[in-house]
DNA sequence: GCAAAAGTGTTGTCAGTACACCCATGG
DNA sequence: CCATGGGTGTACTGACAACACTTTTGC
């Protein structure tokens, strides 16, 4: 018998907003069968010629209008009865961004879009509570050996954001000094000379994540533990 | 135009002699076009109604004799021109066994059957290279922080095997007695009231991993860095 | 001047690392 | 008795955790 298998893309995508101090995940309301009207992740089939990545940004910006140039592979679902219209295995992605830095709309193949707190989240088509669940667990490991969380805050950002961030991510409560004394000695960071102030309290200086120091101390094989 | 792409599996099998001390790969030497005659990594298309993890497994024995039943997903690999006929996706599997447990033979598909020594390997078929450069750097990574290196020695071995596996594979040496502190500590490991004795020398004290211990640990949220 | 958030240092503890000698056996 | 590999303890060092008061601004 002649294989007959379907490849789709799936994205996650993960924004973090420092005045709420939630996650949220974007998704899609589907618009067609199966699970028409029903919440799902951003996602759809994989064009003949091209590559997964290709098809994973192409597919969220179709559906979402975002324009994200780095996705990560996460996983690839192929249970043959995950889609009940045919076998149809998927290969998921993840990514970061700060939502307040995008403007999303339902576009074609789209009825909704949505960010979802990750706490109050919908049930889902297909097997995505699953691919879901497994990216949140991934998005909170790898916060704590890879400095992933810049690409969720401002360019320039003060301390406090970042201190915030990490409090949310990981759920529990950091000493406001070692978090400071740790992520400075990693020297990763620029201090500007510019403030924020954010109605009381004392100004914050911004800071800048330096990527090109970051790249140069990865490539030397330096790890980031956090 | 309708999607015509063929899905299909490859499985990274790394082997680990204590005698050695090198660590060796599984290829097969293809029978068919194309690279007719090229060594390749194991794998073959996913069947209809078959999952990922059934669809590595079969092709795996029937390739190579070899029945292992924990392959963990590595990575999937998509671009389109990654195969010269047509467009095909592969999902890579990668898993650890000690060969001597095992007898391999050329099967079905299969002109040939070899261990190739990860020091020691020839151009490989398709993006096959990229595949196994991946699995080796996960393999590394993934033995400091899981004890993953048991799967690799005998069921009863003594301590200075695993001291030698780590040597190997991270390559470089490793101090004695903080190794040896450092892992009896994790408590996983039972020793036994067996000696085990190999031409010259002092008797080895017998060790074996306590599974029970380790999951029930890990399931505990503990870490185990190596 | 007070409320609110930013900024900052010291000390104790523990885990990691470096390092060298004695032990048990076979031949 | 000697060659070979197995088994062990101590002292130093550096990273991490715990902990509270001062500074700068807006109102």
């Amino acid at each position: 018998m002649k294989q007959s298998i379907k490849l789709t893309v799936d994205a996650v995508v993960f924004g973090y907003e420092a005045k709420t101090e939630t996650i949220s995940v974007l998704l899609v309301k589907r618009k067609y069968k199966p699970f028409q009207g029903k919440w799902a992740l951003p996602g759809g089939f994989v064009l003949q010629e091209e590559s997964l990545e290709d098809a994973v940004e192409r597919e969220l910006n179709e559906e979402t209008g975002l324009q994200i140039n780095y996705l990560e592979q996460l996983y690839t679902f192929g249970q043959p009865e995950r889609d009940p219209r045919s076998r149809v295995v998927s290969v998921a992605y993840f990514g970061l961004i700060k939502p307040s830095n995008f403007k999303i709309a339902a576009a074609t193949d789209a009825e909704d879009v949505q960010w979802f707190k990750t706490t109050e989240l919908p049930k889902l088509s297909f097997d995505h509570d699953k691919i879901l669940k497994l990216a949140i667990a991934r998005l909170k490991g790898k916060i704590t050996y890879e400095p992933i969380g810049f690409q969720l805050l401002d360019n320039k950002f003060p301390f406090s954001d970042l201190e915030k961030l990490y409090t949310t991510l990981l759920g529990r409560t950091i000493d406001r000094r070692n978090f400071r004394k740790k992520i400075l000695s990693l020297n990763i960071l620029d201090e500007l000379d510019e403030k924020i102030s954010r109605g009381s309290g004392r100004p914050a200086n911004l800071f800048k994540f330096n990527k090109e120091r970051y790249f140069q101390l990865k490539n030397e094989g330096i790890i980031f533990e956090i």
